[in-house]
DNA sequence: AATGAATGAGAATTCATTCAT
DNA sequence: CATGAATGAATTCTCATTCAT
């Protein structure tokens, strides 16, 4: 579990006497970002089994540090994506907004392959059945499939795709197509090509 | 020390017939069947990336035959793929014979679903860019791709589907959208059903 | 695990001066310590190419703990020679001062044959061509090689010698002739004549 | 494999019974010969110490044959080395024949240094202290040692070299010396330079 | 006699994780 | 709180040696 200090301080403390502003918890809040923000590299570098100590490093902090904020390998997985995934996440209205629904669905799927594109090893952690991969599945079940629930009804209510899908299982599904972009982390045509093919299977009969 | 061979034990258990104590020399040959038996077990359960030594004693031998046999993990990993892949490729012409083009298709991906179902770690494998895996990768290219070639060329001509794919890039895509399948390695509904979508997508204009 | 130090004991032996239990942190300085006197002993047995772990275990570390302090065995190796070297290098002055130039030339030369002479696999090592050692041969020529080549300018100056050698090739020579001492690594009287002899080589015209 | 027997006999097995003509003798000692010149070959190469197998591999043998004829590693080096030896031993009288004592000495030495330096690891060897190597040092002692002795005592009796020296030691410190010739194993000028000054220095009073 | 398959003991190296400072 | 030293299990791979065929 990442830092738990900083989800409730936030509003708790806010109303702080304003005396005590400058304490160890900004220094922790930004030990807490800098590893996020290595781990986000190195994970697209070397995938998520990529050595603790590596991000560490690039953090800048020893890996006891890693450690009291991560204790589990997934929990830093999770932080990452969290973040990625809420900016997916925040990208639909404003497609459901611009386009025609069934339209709106696909251009958030690749936005979403985009995602996953560079994040090697997430699918196969997603399926991997170990139990500490868990909350992050539940984080997709949780925000991405809404998500992507309500672009689905909208496309069928629109008469754009009849197959009747769950939205978890595309998730994953797409998650697994995205397999195997270059070391760049990059959405490959062959992916492109295949997620598509995806799509089109949902508008066919 | 040597293979400690039951010598004695051969007269007794003479009649014998499958039971192979533990061989030699032509018998190399029962070592490697060992070999790959056990590592098709093993690759179902751990992944391809499991430890030589578990082949090893699963296999009843020392690392050292292991390695006398398969220098390369790779070898091993095509050894074992070999064979079920030569059966995909043979599942192919009875189902052409049997059934109408896009009909055929459609079964023959179902039955290869099947068999990359079980191989936990084969297309990351494929896709890792490990040269290691070219072997293998080659494997593919030239001989389930000239098959699904062939079925894919049939159902286009009989107007099954539109959508120009490169068959190579419809087994990987397969292949990745199987991951996932429970330790067991049975074809998960929830593969099935996106192979299905997959499926439709290339019959879509 | 960690390290099991004797948190207890530390009171009870307060008394104590020198016998260092089992440290940490400031202690990694005892651990490198601790790792070079048990490389000495060892090279000096068994050679330059001694298993890591039978330092480790001579040193009472983990093998990690070696690899952290001296990633490659060649700094290891370094590690150990370097104050050896130093001494040597040292000892060159309080020569040079007290006798004539060509005895003082002679008497460093035997100096520096004790030092090598409980270093088996020196030599091999410095000849071998493996890139991991050229840090060794470079620290023999930047620290040994002026130090020799001071003594023998001055030999030469004062009509010692006539030969004119290179100083790096006559310390890997005198290396190469104190190969097999026994495995006390005491300079034999074999070794001591070689030397000896060669020495006489460069007085000749 | 099955070794390639019955060359058909050779004309030294003529005087047997005309019946008894292909008998496993010649094979076996062609099986020797090609062993040791692989070993000869591999030696140079890659040092004594270099793989058994790949010793056989380039002789063309099991490495069971390998073992039974020489069970020991050392009973090949000494195999190896005994030809060579013998060619030494050889080349004396006629230098002692077409040059003075002092010079055919020194001769003698460079050719005995061209020996030695195709043999990456015979010094080592000689001076393990492995009582394995006790025959080929042995083998040195009672061949090569007299050969030199009687050049030495020449050289002396002549009034070139007063010092006064065993030949075995002398052997054994020109085999140091020429440690560290190139792969090929060319007597490098360096190796050259340093058993000149050795072999001044037997000259100097 | 020859062969080469099999064995398994080493040896090197990496890395997750703990915990003294 | 942060640090990073220490640990040692785990894994890969090599090679000398034996012995059934």
């Amino acid at each position: 579990m990442p830092a738990r200090t900083g989800t409730m301080a936030s509003a708790a403390t806010d109303g702080d006497t304003g005396a005590a502003r400058r304490p160890q918890r900004a220094d922790a809040r930004q030990n807490v970002t800098a590893l996020i923000d290595a781990a986000k590299t190195v994970f697209a570098a070397d995938g998520v089994d990529a050595p603790v100590r590596s991000i560490a490093d690039r953090a800048g902090v020893g890996v006891g540090t890693l450690y009291r904020h991560f204790p589990q390998r997934s929990d830093l997985i999770s932080a990452v994506f969290r973040s990625e995934i809420d900016a997916c996440v925040d990208a639909a209205p404003a497609l459901e907004a611009a386009y025609p629904p069934g339209e709106a669905l696909d251009l958030w799927i690749m936005r979403y392959t985009q995602f996953v594109a560079t994040k090697r090893g997430l699918a196969a952690a997603l399926h991997s059945g170990d139990p500490a991969y868990e909350p992050l599945a539940d984080y997709f079940s949780t925000h991405l499939a809404p998500t992507l629930e309500r672009l689905l009804a909208a496309a069928r209510a629109a008469g754009d795709i009849q197959q009747d899908v769950d939205a978890t299982e595309l998730l994953g599904a797409v998650a697994n197509l995205s397999h195997g972009g270059g070391p760049g982390g990059a959405v490959t045509p062959r992916t492109d090509r295949m997620v598509r093919i995806l799509l089109a299977g949902l508008r066919a009969g």
